[in-house]
DNA sequence: TTCAATGATTGGTT
DNA sequence: AACCAATCATTGAA
């Protein structure tokens, strides 16, 4: 490649004694005044850094030495670097101070809040009480689901802590690598030791940026996380027969009008250790579905009748006759059992 | 593994 | 706001 150029040069030797490989008109005045030889010093260096790329590595190293002792450089190099320390200082003006990224705040906050990058032991037991609290605190069997949870977060924090270790290490390698070649490379090129800070501020940015994908992905995970363990769906647990027992007492007592009031609503969660709107819940899920398969409850509904009919007869026989369980059940709502399965047996 | 039971959620209605 | 109806997602027994 590039034939041409080297043939051009070919007979050009590394030696300082003539000027070969001058353009013509720059070779012109040789021999002219003292002034006319230190431009032609000029030229003939200047031409030497031009032709530098196209010569092969031996050759190539021979020019730098013969460059780098030539009489002229140190006046060269620093008119150079005064160039290019203005330039770069035009360029640096511009994007100087960089405010703190906000989203970068807000994913070192979440991920200090949710224990990941805090201390080792606080933060995670932290993260697990905000969550239990927010869980509504409902059993007390929970534990298992907090090792649990607990125990995830920690591999996405080791995971984290890996990955971010990494990549600060990556970071510094590189960094390093970069500045060793500059300062190389500026013993035969004008960088300033500003334009290196800059280099390496540029590398920090972009390593920076890939920390803070590593960051956002951590918080995406720690999210899932969070959601699953307090998603009450994925957690349910059946209520206890106790509970249930309660609830389908109340249900077939009332069963032409089961609709508990608030204080009722109140009462059977207090009795049944679960919260109000878990009664509702289970009176809804309820109430529509014996409504849609009457026959498939009928059994239970005759047990339970039975069963609040021995409590009455208890009742009375203890005493007031009066105040025996409420069973309006002839009024409106659904079909009483009772009658309906005497009419089905008939 | 399958499937009925079941607690929770969602969207619509009154 | 309470409720209904449909649906989701999990549980637990077979």
């Amino acid at each position: 490649m590039d034939e041409q150029p080297r043939l051009m040069h070919s007979h050009t030797g590394v030696g300082m004694a003539g000027h070969p490989g001058l353009p013509q008109h720059m070779q012109e005045g040789t021999g002219g005044t003292d002034g006319d030889g230190r431009k032609q010093d000029i030229g003939d260096i200047l031409q030497q850094i031009m032709t530098i790329t196209d010569q092969s590595l031996d050759e190539a190293q021979a020019r730098k030495h013969a460059l780098n002792c030539h009489r002229m450089k140190p006046a060269l190099f620093n008119v150079l670097c005064e160039i290019k320390e203005k330039t770069v200082l035009s360029i640096r003006g511009a994007q100087e101070e960089e405010p703190p990224d906000p989203q970068l705040m807000r994913l070192d906050n979440m991920l200090l809040a949710e224990g990941v990058s805090g201390p080792e032991k606080g933060g995670g037991s932290a993260a697990a009480a905000a969550a239990a609290a927010a869980s509504g605190g409902a059993g007390a069997d929970n534990s298992a689901e907090h090792s649990d949870y607990r125990a995830k977060l920690s591999q996405i924090r080791q995971i984290y802590h890996t990955e971010l270790e990494k990549y600060e290490q990556a970071c510094n390698e590189f960094t390093t690598h970069v500045m060793n070649l500059l300062r190389e490379q500026s013993r035969t090129r004008p960088i300033s030791p500003k334009e290196i800070e800059r280099m390496v501020s540029i590398i920090h940015r972009k390593f920076s940026s890939i920390q803070m994908q590593l960051k956002q992905s951590t918080c995406e995970a720690v999210m899932i996380l969070r959601s699953r363990f307090l998603d009450a769906r994925r957690k349910r647990r059946n209520f206890n027969k106790q509970a249930t027992e309660i609830l389908n007492e109340y249900f077939y007592s009332h069963l032409s009008n089961p609709y508990p009031s608030e204080e009722a609503k109140e009462e059977l969660a207090k009795k049944c250790a679960i919260t109000v709107a878990q009664v509702s819940n289970w009176f809804g899920n309820k109430r529509i579905r014996y409504k849609k398969n009457i026959g498939k409850f009928q059994e239970e509904a005759n047990m339970y009748a039975a069963r609040t009919a021995v409590n009455a007869a208890n009742a009375s026989s203890h005493g007031s006759q009066a105040n025996s369980p409420s069973t309006p059940n002839s009024a409106g709502g659904y079909p009483s059992p009772c009658y309906q399965s005497d009419r089905r047996i008939q």
